[in-house]
DNA sequence: AGAATTAACTTAAACGTTTCACATATATTA
DNA sequence: TAATATATGTGAAACGTTTAAGTTAATTCT
């Protein structure tokens, strides 16, 4: 590694100097700054960020904590946040605690620990650990808001709504939910946005059954039960991995999709157009959550004192195959 | 932020005994070790990487350089590494380079100036920039092996013998191969243990066609017209990807499978089992793979003069519902 | 011309560890 | 008992940066 001292002396200067020139902030003239850059690059210098971080406090990383990667939501915010952090010079710290509320919270001490910038958090649950507390360092939380913490997420009461109008529209009026964790906020929102829009009186629409259910594909034995009563016309899916367990555990007894029963989802996640048939859902703008994500967390590490935002993305129903209209 | 200096004061002893104590290495009487201990657990006391690394040189985190975590194959494969490192005391720096060389090459350069003490890598092509030379620690590559570095992957080559039995055995003598990109070995293996495998005296099975396609679900014009022709019986993929573009493709124009053409894939990613019909692919013991390279880089960290081991991984074939058996 | 300002550069301290070299007291040996 | 070894502890340097404070020489002001 080469080092401050290896350019200084390169040059015939000091090190002060040259780290003069490399941040911009002393004052030295145009000739020996010319000098020094030559150098830097001649001998291929780049600064020890350990060294940096040591005398300025910051790393130039953020941590990045996440329930589980191989939930499919997650990769694609993943490469977006970091690719905008590194497009803001920040390398990423990831960690994945698998869903378990104890490695969860051990991470805040475990960033902390690494000196971490800041911290990019989707929650497992809706409570933050009190490790939280003592990070010390900014914490912006993606798709799964606290209040209290700056957040940005999707709009999950007008996809709930979005999908009722839709439901509505295409004449279904039988309709079971497989609702999402009930200690999770996102969930119960997308499900009274959809209950909220469906009922009233000029609604005719009854929901025959509401069950909460994890966010995965396995579906509950109570849940495989109810699918095979045939008592509904459409299944609404709390998000797109619900989704597809219902569409497989559908095709298992022998029901088909959309002929014999509807289903949607919510998320969009790429399964959702790999999936037969091609599953109607709700859209989130990831990319722009993620972007938003590492701009909000950027600025409020910069300047701290910046008060809480949280900023709702929009959301939009894409149309696709497993929804048939029904006949009255 | 809690330092050894605090502990040390707290204690009434100097820091560099707190130091021996936490480290194991001087000699320390038992009972200030004790008193050290309390005060430590009883401030909440964690030393600072930072700083530490700045000593010792070690930064305790280790990068992880993927291709594309879009691609359904590496969140699986991130998670596991992940969480193995953080087992030994490992942190993770995630770089997604989406596939462009000129970032994978930088990133080399930026793992280095954050002082990464070793690097898990996925090439995106079959050969090194040469930033990786001067990146000063060790390298042990996944999935797509490079002559010269540790690595540890799947047996590539078996696996496309193994698919090659399952052809014979299912009575396919007409098949297409969607092999994958050229300047990929494992791609190239895939295809030659199919080959090799399905060739011969004694063996009545000829390749129709033979396309050089992208590890995508987007199949290239020539591809999707030659899958018009209904010349073959079995589409053999050179991968999961591939194999779901394939059948959603064949779906559209009409042609349904297994019963008027099949499909193999290989990788065993999750979607293979939400698509219908269900993938027959071959498995790969992707969580072996992501433990076996943080054993082999942590070994490879602490004593640098190890010799370069490459790590075969068994697959075996995964048999669903998307290859029907053919009469003759 | 003398005083005051400024431009250009250097010295040295500091960040929090680890560890070498040293100091002191106690225990062991001859 | 004197000499030596051992156990326990301390002081200070070092890692590579940034930056406050200081120095020198050149420039500007009255």
């Amino acid at each position: 590694m080469t080092t401050l001292k290896d350019v200084a002396n390169a040059v015939g200067v000091s090190v002060a100097t040259v780290s003069y020139v490399l941040t911009g902030r002393g004052s030295v003239s145009k000739e020996t700054s010319l000098k020094v850059m030559a150098a830097v690059k001649k001998l291929g210098y780049r600064p020890n960020r350990t060294a940096q971080a040591m005398r300025t406090g910051f790393t130039q990383s953020i941590g990045l904590l996440l329930p589980d990667l191989t939930n499919p939501f997650f990769p694609q915010l993943a490469q977006k946040i970091e690719n905008a952090a590194r497009q803001r010079d920040f390398s990423v710290l990831l960690v994945d605690c698998q869903s378990n509320p104890d490695t969860e919270a051990e991470a805040f001490n475990l960033l902390k620990q690494q000196g971490v910038d800041g911290i990019i958090w989707c929650p497992s649950s809706d409570i933050a650990p009190d490790s939280i507390h003592s990070v010390g360092c900014p914490v912006v939380l993606i798709d799964r808001p606290i209040s209290g913490f700056d957040s940005v997420y999707s709009d999950y009461y007008k996809g709930g709504q979005l999908l009722g109008e839709y439901a509505l529209s295409m004449g279904h009026t039988q309709v079971g939910l497989l609702s999402g964790p009930k200690h999770i906020e996102g969930a119960r929102k997308r499900r009274q946005g959809f209950i909220d829009s469906v009922t009233g009186p000029d609604k005719n629409l009854t929901i025959v059954w509401d069950l909460e259910v994890p966010f995965s594909t396995e579906l509950s034995p109570e849940s495989l039960q109810r699918l095979n009563e045939k008592d509904v016309t459409l299944i609404v899916a709390a998000d797109d991995l619900i989704a597809v367990g219902a569409i497989s555990a559908l095709n298992e007894i022998g029901q088909r999709v959309p002929e014999d029963v509807s289903v949607t989802g919510f998320d969009n996640i790429p399964w959702s157009t790999v999936v037969t048939p091609k599953l109607t859902t709700i859209n989130q703008a990831i990319s722009a959550m993620g972007g938003q994500a590492v701009d909000i967390l950027a600025e409020k590490i910069s300047e701290p004192d910046m008060p809480i935002r949280t900023v709702l993305l929009d959301v939009e129903l894409v149309e696709r195959h497993s929804v048939k209209r029904v006949k009255a």
